[in-house]
DNA sequence: AATGAATGAGCTTTCATTCAT
DNA sequence: TATGAATGAAAGCTCATTCAT
């Protein structure tokens, strides 16, 4: 049934990433989502099996999405360091244009069910794994150096998802100001500039 | 009369820091923390006002431990250097003994009252406070230059967290591999090493 | 859809009438209520708001009644002996009903909510002000006299309770006896008698 | 064990009286007696069985007081309507003084057990009996009549009641009113006055 | 297909009562 | 005897889910 109307079921996954992403899974009503989308809550579960169906399928059409979309940006572009630029403002973008989400991706705890918790995790492993590819092209290129290109994705993922909370006011320049830190730290560098 | 035990509170803290950080506030029962405690339902409800408080006491002791074991660490240190490292040090240590407690310092955003928030939030700001701190003294000591001091030390929390999500069971090399990500960056360095 | 009984509310009035009657507001669990009525729990709670709110609901209902009743009965009437006997008489007949409403309405008090006393209060001024004003009445006519009408419909009211309450088994003979009692007292009269 | 120190029990009782009269028996904590009253609540259980003995007690008490006191006060009167006026009297201004106890007294229906009923049922039978028994010398004095003394004891107890509820604070000319509206009704009298 | 009334398991919280000290 | 910490039954209320219409 899930595809009875998919203009509907879209309604549906957006008024509920907002709600999500404002307030915690067991606080947003289905009943509430069911009517900022103007809809019944009988029909939410005609297109959902039951609310974490509809929670999971949230999460991952919108990881889906900001893989997809991302995955085509840094296609055209030769560079790592253009590329991770590109993941990173991709990324800040995402967040910054759907903060609820941002919470909601650390979220991924709440499956009971073991389908998907591994659709989940499939999903976030995926994204990760984008970034380990350009930071081992960065490696490759001989002018950056990562021990371990893995931590290095977390703790990219890491610094993004943990400015991006207290500063999305900023988003501006945080993607330049984020690869900077990345790439050089805190070293007082005279070249290896990134970001022009 | 039957004294109170002054290890009750703790054990009923020490129980429900664990559930929290197992589950989400919202999927952990009182009855469970009390009956994985030794206690009655009751006896939480006379050590705590209510599940918040509970909730709250739990997030503030823990942080408050953790603020002044730091600061004890580092009152000792002169470098910046080695103040950074031990700084994170002792997070990694911390959240790697209480794993379930790093789950719960981001969800500071349960609280509905006023007075919870603010305390909450000011214990929050203090140790960030820490980590300013000490990065604008490696500014002053001329070796590293942050042109953000606020912006690195929330990156560096976010590398910490994130890293620690998913390596907590790697968390010994962690914190030098971390705050030698933090100072160098990716950048293929000669010199500027730290942590041995 | 399942469309609402329009009947469905009505019965849950009426059980919570019969119930609080028989029981305080704190012995009466909501549970009971929707038993007998031969709903769920849940429906109670979808025709109202909170336990509260079906009790103010309830009272404020049945007030209202009695209110609207008395008023239609005593419009076709002239003489004001007559009227009060009139609202002596609907006063009795529903209250002997409904013995348990009598009990109720003395339990004004347990509204913490503002909105609800001031309600409350009202329906119960409104209904004091119709035998004030009988009275008013009487002392215009020329054949009684009343000092302090308002203490007199209070003194009339009490009578009505009072008697009731213990005599309810009774309530045929119980208004003109009780009109004869509040015209005349006890004095030896040879004239002025009421209620042919 | 009721009677280990008087004094205290009293304590107790005086504690309960105002708290009982002020909210509803379930909305009075046992703890809070024991508070105000200076004790422990194992003390309270040590003088009272349980809560409803504690509240028996309370009533049985002072309806006892009032018993005693009103019939001392016309023990030495001879004129029945002198005794009426006393009797109506004592009453206010015991309830005046101690208002709480209006609102105690017909919570009579509280308790459950079989023997507590009786009891409280016999106290307050009790004082209807006085009032019964002085109508009755009033009927006989050939000066007033009344066809149902048991209802007009009634009347006037409810009249007492009442008035007293919603006119506390004008207590002082109350007596005097209600005898007069007793004894004569709203008849224009020119003899039979009573109370000076 | 769509609705929303009805359900009832499940949760938080209270408080009379007990009993170890 | 007095205490008050501990208990746990009980009650109010919510909300995911179902299903008659």
């Amino acid at each position: 049934m899930r595809l009875a109307d998919p203009a509907r079921a879209q309604r549906i996954l957006d008024v509920a990433a907002r709600l999500f992403g404002q307030r915690h899974y067991h606080e947003v009503r289905v009943e509430d989502i069911a009517a900022k989308a103007g809809v019944s809550k009988g029909t939410v579960y005609q297109y959902f099996k039951d609310k974490e169906d509809l929670y999971v399928a949230l999460i991952l059409h919108s990881l889906n999405c900001l893989y997809e979309r991302t995955r085509q940006t840094i296609a055209g572009l030769t560079q790592p360091e253009e590329r991770l630029l590109s993941v990173v403002r991709e990324g800040v973008q995402f967040f910054a244009a759907q903060p609820y989400f941002l919470e909601l991706i650390q979220r991924v705890d709440v499956s009971r069910s073991a389908a998907h918790s591994s659709a989940l995790d499939a999903s976030r492993t995926r994204f990760l794994d984008l970034l380990v590819e350009i930071i081992e092209q960065l490696n490759a290129a001989g002018r950056w150096h990562a021990d371990d290109p893995e931590l290095a994705a977390l703790a990219l993922m890491g610094m993004m998802r943990e400015t991006l909370r207290w500063r999305s006011h900023l988003a501006d320049r945080l993607p330049e100001q984020l690869v900077d830190l990345f790439l050089n730290g805190l070293s007082k560098r005279t070249t290896n500039q990134v970001g022009r």
